[in-house]
DNA sequence: TAGTATATGTTATGTTATCTAACATGTCAA
DNA sequence: TTGACATGTTAGATAACATAACATATACTA
């Protein structure tokens, strides 16, 4: 309760965003525009993040790079906000997670008739 | 060494860091001008400050505030950077920063017959 | 007492960083 | 092909920051 006040404080700018991130602006400010992160504000409107926003951030850039889209995404996050999820947080997600992305990728597969899913993509669940 | 990484690297702003230590902007350049600090820059020349300059700017503004002047701070400073101090650096600087402040009032008083040092202003040396 | 140094305030002027909004484009699936 | 999605690009405006010069209060010095 300590750290907790860092990592949510916004204490950073849009140009360290883009190279801790590796993210563009263009990128950052549509994600926003989708509702997945909610940057602060200056008083002159410029977005201030904060460490968790970066996390998001990341996780926006995995989950897409996974082939997850916005929506997805969308699902994902607010899973992860409702209450019942709030045991063992880090597992338990990251089974959601790996439930809703072979989900789509599987209604995927079936609608194209194909396997748009290769062995690899999943290896980073499993051990 | 994961932590030293995150405390050395410049990612705050000027007006962030005006919040984080209660200076203005005025002051901060003047300490880099006096060599007390040394943020980083962006591209366009303006100033990234790591975690370790805003112990730096809280150090120079707390010693100000006991008495110390500018002149002083770089003793200190500089001494804090000898080689000599690296064995449990904390509590020797500590020694060496109240034997500064001492030593220069102490001087003070001197020269000018009257005891420009109240009793209370060394008292959070001691406990 | 008059003069000087120190640390900081204030103002002016230029540059960099960021903003919003609109339009363009590559990729993929229907 | 057509359309949706994620991102690129550009334009124009504003915010944030830069340097530099001058002003000033306080504290020393002569």
């Amino acid at each position: 309760m300590e750290k907790e006040w860092r990592r949510s404080m916004p204490l950073l700018s849009m140009n360290i965003v883009m190279q801790l991130t590796g993210l563009t602006a263009r990128q950052i400010r549509y994600y926003e525009e989708q509702e997945l992160v909610l940057p602060a504000r200056t008083e002159g409107k410029q977005r201030m993040f904060s460490l968790d926003d970066i996390d998001t951030l990341l996780e926006i850039k995995d989950l897409l790079k996974t082939g997850v889209n916005i929506a997805g995404i969308k699902q994902i996050f607010e899973l992860k906000n409702s209450p019942v999820v709030s045991k063992d947080v880090r597992k338990v997600i990251s089974d959601i997670e790996l439930r809703a992305i072979v989900k789509e990728e599987m209604q995927l597969a079936q609608r194209q008739q194909r396997a748009s899913l290769r062995q690899g993509d999943l290896s980073r669940f499993y051990r």
